[in-house]
RNA sequence: GUGGGUGUAGCUUAGUGGUUAAAGCGCCUGGUUGUGGCCCAGGAGACCGUGGGUUCAAAUCCCAUCAUCCACCCCA
């Protein structure tokens, strides 16, 4: 047993991991970049501050999830539990609302979230998110939705739901919690003990609850999609037309209520199928009031963020093997002279553009082939002594037949060209 | 924070009270002078998660602890 060990709920990538992660990574790039958004990079540790106010002292991300820490100095800082608040900090701080609106952000990144690891759940997980800041028409929302879709479809996930809800603007939001309250007060007793303490602080809450009793009560609550007004049903019912005309299949769930309070209006989750607990692979909203709420002039905006750890689970049921490395050629040396001569051809080489690793020393002839083949490389170049006197080097061929070949630099070169 | 399962070599596992803990895969070396894959031989690698207890004797039984996995809560 090893006597260190990544700290609990964070892990290593592995490099045979990396082919599924760098997938995932690249697809993020391609479609932000067709959907014209620019990349930016916030710390990954930010003002306490920045989230307990607007994800709410009463989400659990902030009173039980976030990693909080003075630093020397005494601030307060916390290792960011989600992506949105930190753009928008530096959204405002940076004075973007004088940029072309709306802006379009993205990111890719580290979250770090304190509570029990189990299936997909992490203490350190990775987030691709974007956020589209300035506009307030539905067509933004469908955009970013759309973007999500495009996402998963581009990364062979084709199984996932969508599911969407508005949860009003906050005037509207407070009426129906006004009588979502109305409603389960005389059931008060019969709630379980966490939605008895979420009928104080977030009666909202009490809606996503999976405790079967408590669903039970709640599946004849007052809907909030019959208390938003006509604005707000007026965006949704447009958000849904979009979608329509985008052919983005999706349900109208109104159990769809985010952990977070920042947000308004559309809320929305992406998840397989099939997905039991833990499966929800990204999720976004509109929020309407948290530039504001971060001293910001009042600025619409909408976004999403999604798992990287959990869009790599769903792929890897699709598709289990792993990619191997693609290299031209490994060299062999053999000899001091050989030793030398082959440091060097591997750097002519590189610069020619093939991918080359290099044979250790010291080592016999039979082993450095072992390596060679093991490495799935296609050539094996060997370069002793013999062939450092005669300026030449052996070309032998590991994935064919082909028979051996003895060639200067520059012919190795077009022989490589014309083969790899 | 709550509940359950599991900890033996790098990996997958065998071993359920009795010598020096075993196998497969992987790794390293070799199978005459400088030629891979298949095959063969050899080698390295484990304080059996950790601490305590029971016993003449513990990887094995008991307790604790830690880690990990799974579920709940919640979320990505």
């Amino acid at each position: 047993m090893a006597q260190f060990q990544s700290p609990r709920g964070m892990n290593d990538i592995l490099p045979e991991q990396m082919a599924i992660w760098q997938q995932i990574e690249q697809t993020c790039q391609k479609i932000s970049r067709q959907f014209g958004y620019e990349w930016i990079v916030t710390p990954i540790v930010e003002d306490q501050r920045i989230f307990s106010r607007t994800a709410g002292t009463d989400s659990d991300i902030v009173s039980k999830e976030m990693y909080v820490f003075e630093d020397r100095g005494g601030d307060s800082l916390a290792l960011r539990p989600e992506g949105t608040a930190g753009v928008v900090r530096a959204f405002i701080e940076h004075g973007m609302s004088n940029r072309p609106q709306p802006l379009r952000l993205c990111y890719f990144g580290p979250f770090f979230r304190y509570d029990r690891p189990q299936a997909g759940r992490y203490r350190q997980l990775w987030q691709f998110g974007v956020e589209l800041i300035g506009e307030s028409s539905p067509i933004a929302d469908a955009e970013v939705i759309n973007l999500q879709n495009s996402l998963y479809k581009n990364l062979g996930l084709s199984n996932v739901e969508l599911r969407i809800n508005s949860i009003g603007s906050p005037e509207s939001r407070k009426k129906y919690l006004d009588s979502l309250k109305k409603f389960l007060k005389p059931q008060i007793n019969n709630l379980s003990n966490e939605s008895q303490r979420h009928f104080e602080t977030n009666p909202f809450r009490i809606l996503d609850s999976k405790i079967e009793n408590d669903q039970k009560i709640v599946s004849q609550a007052p809907k909030i999609l019959e208390y938003i007004d006509n604005e707000d049903r007026g965006h949704f019912k447009s958000v849904c037309n979009y979608l329509d005309a985008l052919n983005i299949n999706y349900k109208i769930d109104s159990g769809i209520v985010r952990g977070l309070d920042y947000y308004t209006r559309t809320v929305w989750e992406f998840q397989p199928a099939d997905g039991g607990s833990q499966s929800t692979i990204g999720a976004g909203g509109r929020y309407d009031n948290l530039v504001e709420i971060l001293g910001g002039t009042a600025t619409p905006a909408v976004g999403f963020g999604t798992g990287i750890e959990r869009i790599s689970l769903n792929m890897k049921k699709i598709d289990e093997h792993d990619q191997i490395q693609n290299i031209d050629a490994f060299t062999i040396p053999l000899g001091e002279a050989g030793a030398i001569r082959s440091v060097q051809i591997g750097n002519i080489l590189r610069n020619a553009g093939f991918n080359i690793v290099s044979g250790i020393a010291g080592r016999s002839l039979r082993s450095q082939l072992r390596s060679a083949n093991n490495q799935n490389a296609s050539y094996a170049l060997i370069i002793g002594d013999d062939e450092v006197n005669a300026n030449r080097i052996q070309v032998k061929a590991l994935k064919t037949e082909q028979e051996q070949q003895l060639l200067s630099e520059e012919e190795l070169i077009n022989f490589l060209n014309t083969s790899v």
